[in-house]
DNA sequence: CAACTTTTGGCAAACGCTTGCCGCCTTGAT
DNA sequence: ATCAAGGCGGCAAGCGTTTGCCAAAAGTTG
C-alpha cells in the first residue's frame, strides 16, 4: 500500500478552466471579476473550483497583479505587551479586509527597520509601523515608494495614527497635583522613542505652568526589569509621585519600591502609561493613562488600506489622533504629609 | 516641481544582469547558488546588485521554485499571552533561518483552523499550530499535503512539541499534599483543549493514588474575566486548593477571591499554570506550572525547518517534550487548619 | 433588417525568477 | 599536440496568475 505517498499537487486555474470548459482568463474573472463573466459561466465555475478545491496562488497572483495582499506590521519587540494590543488590532483589521498580517521584530534598531523595509518591499503592499525607530528623513524616503502609516511617531511624511498622550499626562498632572503632590519625577523610555520625547515635553511644560518642581530620571529600557534602576533613581530625586513612560517599567518600579519597603501610594505614587495587560492587577493595580492601542491598531490598518485604494487617493486622512484618559487605581494616592 | 512622481519601479533581475553584462540565469546564481559561479563573475554581479538596490521578488521565487519562505503560526487567540510568548519563539527562530512569519488568529474555531490551512496551502512552505482545535483526522488529512508541526496538541499524524503538563501536575500535586491540602478542585479550561484533556486526567490519576478528594469545575473560557466564575465554583466544591486550567484564569479567580474576602493563600491555595507575563507581579504572585513556552516555540521552528529539508528527511524528530517545573510564588500556602 | 452597441469569452503576453540542459573554454593529463 | 573533465555561463521553458486586446454573439434601435 501507500504506493504513492506525493503529496498531490494543488489544482491550478487550468484545471479548473479544462473541468469547465473555459479559458483560465475566463476563471480569473469569474473568480476575481465577478460582473465581467456570464452569470451561469460564473456560476458553472464557481462550483468546479469548489469541487477542485481551488485555491489560487497568491503568489502567481501577486506575481501579475502587482499586489500581495500582505501587509507588514514593524514593531520593535514582540515581548512588548504594548505591541500585543497593535497587533491584535491590526490583525483582526487586516483579516477582516482579506489581507495576511506579516509581523516583523526590528528590535529596536532603526537599521533593522530600514532594512526591513527594503527587504520586503516586494513581499507587502504597505507597512504599518509601530513606534518607529526611523528618522524623519529615512520615513520620508520609505514613503516615497511604499505605503506606509505610522503608529505613534508622527512626521509630516507618512500618515499617522497617535496616541494623545499629552492629553493624558495633563489628567495624570492634575490628579497628582489635586492629590496634594507638588515634587513629581518624570521616568524616562528609550531615547529614541517620539513618544517619549513627546511626553517629557508636555510633562515639563505644563508642571512649568502649574509651578510644580519636577526632575527626570532615565533613559531606562521599557522592560520590567528595569524596574529596579528606575525606581531607585526616582526614589533619590526626592518626589513624592512619578510619571512613568509606560507601564511596563512602572511595574518593575511597583515591584522595587515594594522590596525596598517604600509604600505606594502611601510614600510614592505611581502613574503608568498604556494600561497593558497586567496593570489593573498588578500590586497595587497601576494607575495608568489609558490608550486605546488596539483602536489605534486597526484605525492604522484602516489608514493604509485607504491609502492602498486608487479610489479614494488624497481623501483620506492623514493623521488620527487616538483619545486617552486616566485610569485611577491603587497606585497613586495623596502626598505623603511632610 | 515634482514632475514625477511614480514610485520608481524597482530594479529587477534584468536589471541587473544588463548592468553586470551577463544573462539573468547568471545573477540568479550568484546570488542564490553562489558556488555555482565564478568568484570574479559573483563579486561583480554582488557590487551591480548593492548599487541598484536590487532585491529579488519572493513572488516571483516563490513562483519558480515552488517555496515561499514563509510559515505561517496559527494561535486561537492572539489575545492570550500564552501565544505572544510562543509567537515571540518561533518568530526569533523563524527570522534566524531566513523566514517569515505568518501570522494568523483563528479565533478558538477549528472551522477556522481548517479553513486557514487550506487556504494558505500555497503561501506558506509549512505551519505551526498552537493548540490545535482540530480532530485527529483532520490533522492527518492536513499532514499529508503540506508540512505541519503542532504544539501541545499531541498526534501521531504530525510532529509535536508538548510542553510536560503531567510532569507540572504531579509536581503540583506533591507541593500542595506537603502543604496539607487534601481537598484539591481542578478548574478546567476549553472542552475542546487537548492540554486541558491532559491536565485533568493526569490530575485525577495521580489525585486517586495519593487518596486525595478531588473535583473539578468547567469548563471556562481562559480569560481573566471568567476568573469570577471559577472561582465562585471552585469556593463551593469546598476544597482548600485549586489547580488552574492556566494562568490567565488563575488571575482571574485571584481577583475574584480578594473581591469575595477569602484569603489566598490563607483560605484558598491557589496554582496556575504556564507562568505568563504577569503572573510574577499580580497578586498574590502567582505559583505555577512553568512552560518554557518560548522555547517550545523555537523547537516547533526546528522541527518544521527539519521536515522541510528534503536532506534529513525522516531523521528529524517527530516528539519534542518541553520539561516544565512549579515555581513557587506567594498564592499557595499551608491548608486552613479546620 | 441594417447598423450599432454591449456582453462575453479567448488569446497571448507579461510578471520576475529558477533551473534543466547545452556548449564553450580552461586545465591538466597523456 | 590531443583529449577528457570540469568549470562556467547562456538559453529558454516554465511557475500560476492577470489583463489588454480582439472577435464572436447577442441585444438594441430606428
Amino acid at each position: 500500500m501507500g504506493e504513492t505517498s506525493a503529496r498531490a499537487t494543488a489544482p491550478t486555474i487550468r484545471d479548473v478552466a479544462e473541468r469547465a470548459g473555459v479559458a483560465t482568463s475566463t476563471v480569473s474573472r469569474a473568480l476575481s471579476n465577478p460582473d465581467r463573466v456570464n452569470r451561469l459561466t460564473r456560476e458553472r465555475i464557481e462550483k468546479v473550483a469548489a469541487e477542485l478545491n481551488y485555491v489560487p496562488s497568491s503568489q502567481a497572483r501577486g506575481l501579475s497583479s502587482g499586489r500581495t495582499n500582505a501587509i507588514a506590521l514593524l514593531v520593535p519587540d514582540v515581548t512588548n505587551p504594548f505591541y500585543f494590543d497593535i497587533i491584535r488590532g491590526t490583525q483582526n483589521q487586516l483579516k477582516a479586509a482579506g489581507y495576511t498580517q506579516l509581523l516583523v521584530d526590528t528590535e529596536e534598531s532603526a537599521e533593522m527597520e530600514a532594512d526591513t523595509l527594503r527587504k520586503m518591499q516586494r513581499t507587502a503592499d504597505g507597512f504599518i509601523l509601530a513606534a518607529s525607530r526611523l528618522t524623519d528623513a529615512q520615513i520620508l524616503e520609505a514613503a516615497s515608494s511604499q505605503a506606509i502609516v505610522t503608529i505613534n511617531r508622527s512626521s509630516s511624511n507618512a500618515p499617522t495614527v497617535v496616541i494623545d498622550t499629552p492629553g493624558a499626562v495633563v489628567q495624570a498632572l492634575e490628579h497628582l497635583t489635586s492629590l496634594g503632590h507638588s515634587r513629581i519625577c518624570y521616568v524616562g523610555g528609550p531615547a529614541s522613542s517620539w513618544s517619549n520625547a513627546k511626553r517629557w515635553k508636555t510633562f515639563e511644560d505644563e508642571s512649568r505652568d502649574r509651578g510644580l518642581t519636577t526632575s527626570r530620571v532615565g533613559p531606562f529600557t521599557p522592560k520590567t526589569t528595569s524596574g529596579a534602576a528606575a525606581a531607585d533613581a526616582a526614589v533619590r530625586t526626592g518626589a513624592t509621585a512619578c510619571i512613568v513612560f509606560n507601564d511596563l517599567l512602572a511595574i518593575g518600579m511597583l515591584q522595587r519600591l515594594r522590596e525596598r519597603g517604600i509604600r505606594v501610594p502611601g510614600d510614592m505614587s505611581i502613574v503608568g502609561c498604556d494600561d497593558i495587560f497586567g496593570a489593573d492587577f498588578c500590586n497595587p493595580p497601576l494607575t495608568t493613562m489609558a490608550s486605546p492601542i488596539e483602536q489605534a491598531g486597526r484605525v492604522a490598518v484602516s489608514m493604509l488600506l485607504a491609502q492602498l485604494d486608487p479610489l479614494n487617493s488624497g481623501s483620506s486622512r492623514r493623521l488620527a489622533v487616538m483619545p486617552t484618559h486616566l485610569t485611577v487605581r491603587g497606585s497613586t494616592g495623596p502626598a505623603p504629609a511632610n
